[in-house]
DNA sequence: CAAGATTGACTTATCAATCTTT
DNA sequence: AAAGATTGATAAGTCAATCTTG
């Protein structure tokens, strides 16, 4: 769809080609974990991410806006997410008066803990058959350090919370 | 999450390192390449591709079956956008009366291709703010190689079409 | 007004069921 | 029954508007 004379910085045959893989897998992976997840577990990925990361705080309890950061969503879809698994039992949300403005906290449950420790097995057999398995160690390195400069630009506090994680003991 | 006993192949340090970079890449990346085709163009990734992939046939036309391997998605999903398109006066449906059992043609109008034109500027312009920028050309190369070779596991169909085109010229 | 968070309306995808013809 | 495609109900995310407090 180029024409010849304007600003545009189409891109090389290089660039074409990888975009075209990118964007192709971006439109097929989320689907494709989604799917077991949902089936299995009765919960999405980004439930799951959720789940996980409140897991991994001693208090298993964090502000929403720090668990936005932690999950790479939006306020708004942290909330949804949050009021859903909140329905299920999984996370009790315990707003704090003080402070301005007021925050909230969210808790995961004992329910929940153990919901992610039923969910673990089978999305980390997904997670390898749909991607690990496919790769050698070199490209998932790879594949870990492209995400993360990725992150950088469009999720830089979701970014710098992986980064921060990732150089400590792990 | 992992308890010491048991049969699930928990992901090491390195392999967890690269998941979660991926993963919330996965979680954040497509919103952000719908938001901007969304804002200044009507249409989201998906449908972008699916403009995309007829405008590169002579014919500007094909069937459902094969449209929906273009462009990555499930018959349904497929359907669905193309009924969007379709109301929007970018796509025309012609069923085949012949062949059994009956398929579907897709056109590109002139309107769907001038749509896909002036949406593409943006977009190509996201997609290197986004994505190209930020990675160095061995890395394009890479990110090209492993979304492949991811595609060839959860999307075969997908990745022998992007492979063939890739292959050929170009 | 800004920060933290939520809400509701709308959009889009999935899943399962359906239709039609050979 | 299988292939090609569509449909409708449901689930989940976006966007813009909202609420509250300092």
């Amino acid at each position: 769809v180029s024409s010849e004379d304007d600003a545009t910085p189409w891109l090389s045959p290089e660039e074409l080609s990888a975009w075209m893989g990118f964007s192709a897998m971006l439109l097929t992976m989320p689907t494709a974990i989604d799917a077991q997840l949902k089936r299995d577990a009765g919960m999405n990925l980004f439930e799951y991410t959720v789940l996980a990361g409140l897991s991994e705080i001693e208090s298993r309890c964090t502000r929403m806006a720090n668990l936005a950061a932690l999950s790479a969503g939006s306020p708004s879809r942290l909330s949804h997410a949050v009021a859903r698994l909140e329905r299920q039992g999984w996370l009790e949300r315990r707003p704090q008066p003080e402070g301005a403005p007021r925050s909230t906290d969210v808790y995961l449950t004992d329910a929940g803990f153990d919901a992610l420790k039923a969910a673990a097995p089978g999305h980390v057999r997904e997670v390898r058959r749909l991607v690990l398995d496919g790769l050698t160690s070199a490209q998932i390195g790879q594949l870990g350090r492209i995400s993360r400069q990725l992150l950088d630009i469009s999720a830089p506090e979701t970014a710098a919370l992986i980064e921060r994680r990732r150089t400590l003991g792990n």
